[in-house]
DNA sequence: GGCGTAAGACTTTTT
DNA sequence: GTCTTACGCC
């Protein structure tokens, strides 16, 4: 397969501006990488380049975005250079973060065998801070604080710097709710998604000694995905190179779509004042799609203000023209792209090569039911996750408990899972107990005497004790084995198996798959550990777990399609207040984030792009009117083709734009729609309202409408009340007076 | 003091 | 439509 002889540079395959990518080494460089222009192959490409130049694997740092992204480049660079990678740091930030913080997170207070919370068990974290501070829960809800919180971490910012910096109530109890949440994270020895970033940057900052050690310890720092780094990313990579300046930055801010997140675009835009002296290479090449779906992705970012000067070009003239396809609603979108799938899969295309996105997970329930019927085979990536299932969680929480007895959160969440009598009261007690000898709900249990918590629980108490004092014994078997004991000993099996209902039974078998996974994992990493199980469990991102199958029909969000590639691609649901999301749909940076979604869906496509709106969808039971997104009618006309399926006939129109006027942000009268017959009888509403529009009421005074759902006589309208109320009101009983 | 039922909130996107 | 929370019952 490899020629002897010619060097590994000659091997590769690579366009001129790739390759001078690949073999520049003269400091910091960034690579702008549009959608389909190689950029994993000059990733890959670049990481064997330096291994073959005799950079050893292990002072290699390369962060990626998601695990499985770093596992294919992997393989890629041990198939270019025809040998295993052994030692080398490729992963995303937050597992290349656990390494460090796992060998030097003594210094920060913390043992190396840490949990990992996700975000649910923040929530309970949160909800008990809140409680415990006495918060009001309706001046802060705990996702609100976990958001600014979060926030805060991304930033590096300690609640000690924001000391004597804030000013104002909500700032001062926000404050004293992040000190605690951080003050009980520590002492259960744990640390939330934010904290592995965050951490390994304070670790770093406050240890100079250490900070050398790492600078030296790696040569190279390689990040894929830099549009979407956020503030502490950035300074981890920028203290890492500190001192070689040996940084190799790969991305592309027309994709930057994790802002919501903490990403800061900022970061690929001003790359070059951030790191002097960098060497800027831009591929623009696109070898993915057809010129027809390129042109029109092209047309879509154009719209975008804030973005760095390129143009994606391809020398694939020609191919299908894009479709834009108008539905009456969100079952005739699904029901009829399910048909068209199944007629266009032949022995050419498979269901694999296709693949539906959409923005909210909710959307792909009525694919879902359409596929279903259809018989068409399909792969949902991400929604509930099959770790996230409350029968795993509880599994995992006791495992997690024998890794690290001082999780609470864990312990509160199977303390009385099976129920053996344990409650509200029980768990007070314990508490107080713990809170005196300073020590963790499971350390407090088991030092000591159960008759001194209250008499009525006793014996739930020295059950679960038992438990654990068996469990302990068992925590030098296999991982597999000790799991085989928590389900057991716990009496969780038996739970299940003696309701017998088809639901527990579904439990049971999740259960053995979570069983025949652990053992698996083990079996591929004898040397590995239950606590290394729990944390890549809990890293473990929706696509990584994806794979391609040959004939199902790829179901997925835009955010997870990222990196993807896909013969056909559907993008549905482009309407107003689905993209650009209703929440961003008023801010002009968050809008332009929304069209960068737009374009990385349909950047995905490879030879047939086919778009879609619908004139109403299914929300909460409600049925809502939508309007085709504000994004399409920036498209010009002749880059794609329209068609009203509306009415069911399906007849192609000419126009798009003559036949679907751009309405006003959530607006909702029909009126503005273009004639259908079948839905004369909207226009039986007399009283028209608009979003944010602003009411009085008899009994509740003035407020302001928050949503609109529903039609004719089942119109309901949500409207906040000044006096802080939220009221869901029928429209034709509510008798707005004038203002 | 725990357990079951009904109203209530709720959906953007995820490591 | 689904998950969470509050309340009343046993």
């Amino acid at each position: 397969m490899i020629k002897n002889g010619s060097s590994l540079v000659d091997r590769l395959v690579l366009n001129p501006v790739q390759r001078d990518a690949v073999v520049y080494d003269g400091g910091p460089e960034l690579v702008f990488a549009g959608a389909g222009t190689g950029k994993t192959r000059v990733l890959t490409s670049k990481i064997a380049y330096l291994i073959d130049k005799g950079v050893p694997p292990g002072k290699i740092f390369a962060a990626t975005f998601t695990n499985k992204a770093a596992r294919e480049m992997r393989t890629r660079v041990e198939d270019l250079t025809g040998m295993p990678v052994e030692g080398l740091w490729i992963g995303t930030f937050h597992s290349l973060c656990v390494r460090i913080l796992r060998r030097e997170g003594r210094s920060l207070g913390y043992v190396p065998h840490f949990t990992i919370y996700d975000s649910s068990d923040q929530l309970s974290l949160m909800k008990k801070v809140l409680k415990s501070l006495e918060v009001d829960d309706r001046s802060m809800s705990p996702r609100q604080a976990l958001g600014i919180i979060s926030n805060y971490k991304n930033g590096c910012i300690t609640s000690g710097e924001l000391e004597g910096r804030v000013s104002g109530f909500f700032e001062q109890e926000l404050l004293k709710v992040y000190k605690t949440y951080q003050k009980l994270l520590k002492e259960q020895q744990a640390m939330d998604f934010d904290d592995l970033l965050s951490n390994t940057v304070f670790l770093f900052r406050g240890n100079e000694e250490l900070l050398r050690k790492y600078q030296s310890f790696f040569d190279y720092v390689l990040v894929d995905e830099y549009q979407d780094t956020n503030a502490a990313q950035f300074e981890l990579i920028k203290l890492l190179s500190g001192r070689h300046r040996r940084i190799f930055a790969v991305g592309d801010d027309d994709q930057s779509i994790y802002g919501w997140r903490g990403a800061k675009v900022e970061n690929i835009l001003s790359f070059e004042k951030q790191f002097p002296d960098t060497k800027v290479f831009k591929l623009e090449q696109n070898y993915r799609s057809t010129k027809a779906i390129l042109s029109f992705a092209n047309s879509a970012i154009a719209e975008n203000h804030y973005r760095a000067a390129k143009q994606l070009w391809t020398d694939r003239s020609g191919g299908e023209q894009v479709t834009v396809h108008r539905y009456r609603d969100d079952r005739q979108e699904a029901d009829t792209v399910a048909k068209r799938i199944a007629s266009s899969v032949n022995g050419k295309l498979r269901g694999g090569d296709i693949a539906v996105l959409f923005r909210t997970n909710a959307q792909s329930r009525s694919f879902e039911e359409a596929f279903r019927k259809h018989k068409i085979p399909y792969v949902l990536v991400g929604g509930t996750g099959f770790y996230e299932r409350a029968e795993i969680k509880d599994c995992l929480a006791y495992l997690r408990l024998i890794v690290n007895p001082c999780d609470n959160v864990s312990f509160e969440r199977v303390f009385n899972v099976p129920a053996r009598g344990l409650g509200d009261k029980a768990l007070e007690s314990l508490s107080a107990a713990a809170a005196e000898k300073n020590s963790s709900l499971l350390e407090t249990l088991l030092s000591i005497d159960a008759s001194l918590l209250g008499s009525r629980c006793q014996k739930g108490f020295s059950d679960l004790k038992s438990i654990f004092e068996l469990l302990k014994e068992k925590s030098g078997c296999s991982p597999h084995e000790v799991l085989h004991s928590v389900l057991h000993l716990s009496g969780y099996m038996d739970m299940l198996t003696n309701e017998g209902s088809e639901e527990s039974l579904g439990r049971v078998e999740n259960i053995n798959e979570l069983s025949s996974a652990l053992g698996a994992w083990s079996g591929e990493n004898p040397e590995k550990k239950l606590a290394d199980f729990l944390e890549e469990v809990t890293l473990i991102s929706d696509v990584d777990s994806w794979e391609r199958k040959e004939d199902a029909v790829n179901l997925m969000t835009l955010h997870c399609a990222k990196g993807l590639e896909f013969k056909h691609v559907f993008l549905v649901g482009l309407e107003d207040g689905i993209i650009p999301s209703r929440q961003n749909i008023d801010d002009e940076v968050k809008t332009e984030e929304e069209r960068r979604l737009l374009y990385v869906g349909a950047t995905r496509a490879m030879e047939k792009l086919e778009c879609s709106h619908v004139d109403q969808r299914w929300r909460f039971g409600d049925l809502l009117r939508s309007s085709p997104s504000r994004f399409l009618s920036s498209i010009p006309e002749e880059l794609f083709q329209f068609k009203d399926e509306s009415s069911s006939f399906g007849q192609i129109q000419a126009s798009f734009q003559s036949r679907t006027p751009v309405r006003p942000v959530n607006t909702v009268r029909q009126t503005e729609m273009p004639e259908r017959p079948s839905y004369d009888d909207f226009s039986q509403d007399t009283v028209e309202y608009r979003m944010g529009q602003h009411v009085k009421h008899k009994v509740y005074g003035r407020g302001r409408i928050l949503q609109i759902s529903g039609f004719g006589d089942d119109m309901k309208l949500t409207v906040l009340f000044n006096d802080g109320a939220r009221r869901k009101l029928m429209a034709r009983f509510a008798n707005f007076e004038s203002i």
